[in-house]
DNA sequence: TTCTGTACATACCGACGGTACGTACCTTCA
DNA sequence: TGAAGGTACGTACCGTCGGTATGTACAGAA
């Protein structure tokens, strides 16, 4: 019955493609395996020949579209000299690809809780994470301040966190646009506060010496 | 057989206990309701009186955790009267909160997927989040910066954001005290460069003005 | 005493993830 | 060339789980 026979390929990028589609349409405990063989005019054994299980064929689609995102960003940052600029032109892009509805539910929603958090954390270390975490170096790290390797860790956590938070908030906003340039206000007045501590040679953010008093 | 006859309160009471206890350990999706049942010494007859499903008794664990968290940090915050040591005082208490189990599993990460985003936000929106809002309101608007409401709210999830991957950071540390320590550090930098900001009188964030150059 | 509402227990259904097994087709090599 | 083995599925089935329908013991009101 199924006229996909002898190329294995294209079924399993149909599958992939299915999948896809409906978990970003329903999520992913409202997506049935069912539905996805249907949708690729297929059965459940062609699914568990390419895939060990749901959570299989999920990353396979989770892969995929955070890809697209990395590129993209990748793309836009690549080119800028300057960090600060570098930094503005990712966080732009960032905020577009977020606004994709298969990131924000796929990669953003449905993510750490299927794959779990750990396996979550190894695949953004390698891709969006990563980006952030070159920028704030080169951002951050260049100065006269001695930031250890920790510390610049945890700058890339606030503003990844921030940035992943703002896009979510640039998705669902009604006027995506308007709330993506309040975005890139805000955070560039934050980098700006950043970039003047900065210039004046303040002292290093050292724990402890901004936690008291 | 069960013994709890005739004093619903403990019943409703125990189910949500173990409720608890049980999204906290193994997430939502891989607790059961016979797991829960069977915890509570009842059966399902029960827990369909009390809740009117799997999602209902959830949110009554997450209601539960989650208002633990915001009176900890509400009562962190009372008595401050400089904004920004109320902020760095509600930093603190909500990268405490962040640490316990309960919250971060089933707030930070069930919370969103079961109840829905829009539902989330809700609950969000009159909890934690509240809390923040409050102070990046009475931080930042206070100013002679002429920031409207969307701006102020776009500052707000920026640090909500912030904070929760720093919270989540903080909790699955090997040295939760000494990450905790360089996340106050580093968000204490980021607000010092802001006041700095504020201080020297540089023209408030509108769109735009930071957007291009 | 009868009636009504509460607080459960019991039995069961349908959907879904996963598995076992069968099979058509292709490639390999004696 | 034909037997053997591997690939790429299809089919049938099972266990679990969320949810429902129904029964029932008991307490208080009338």
């Amino acid at each position: 019955m199924a006229r996909r026979q002898r190329w294995p390929d294209s079924t399993k990028r149909a599958l992939v493609d299915v999948a896809e589609r409906l978990f970003t349409e329903h999520g992913y405990s409202a997506t049935s395996l069912d539905a996805i063989v249907a949708g690729a005019d297929v059965t459940k054994g062609a699914l568990y020949h390419h895939f060990s299980g749901k959570q299989a064929i999920f990353e396979a689609a989770f892969e995929r579209v955070e890809s697209r995102a990395t590129a993209g960003i990748a793309r836009a940052t690549e080119g800028h000299r300057d960090p600060w600029l570098k930094a503005q032109a990712g966080l732009r892009a960032f905020l577009g690809a977020v606004q994709e509805p298969g990131y924000r539910q796929i990669v953003i929603s449905d993510g750490p809780s299927v794959l779990g958090h750990e396996r979550y954390r190894e695949r953004e270390e390698r891709s969006t994470y990563a980006i952030v975490d070159e920028i704030v170096r080169s951002a951050l790290g260049g100065g006269d301040w001695d930031l250890d390797d920790a510390m610049l860790d945890t700058f890339t956590r606030i503003f990844f966190g921030a940035m992943s938070a703002a896009g979510g908030a640039v998705a669902v906003s009604e006027d995506p646009a308007a709330a993506a340039l309040r975005v890139e206000a805000a955070i560039g007045f934050v980098l700006a506060g950043l970039q003047r501590l900065l210039e004046e040679g303040v002292g290093s953010p050292d724990p402890g010496a901004t936690s008291r008093t």
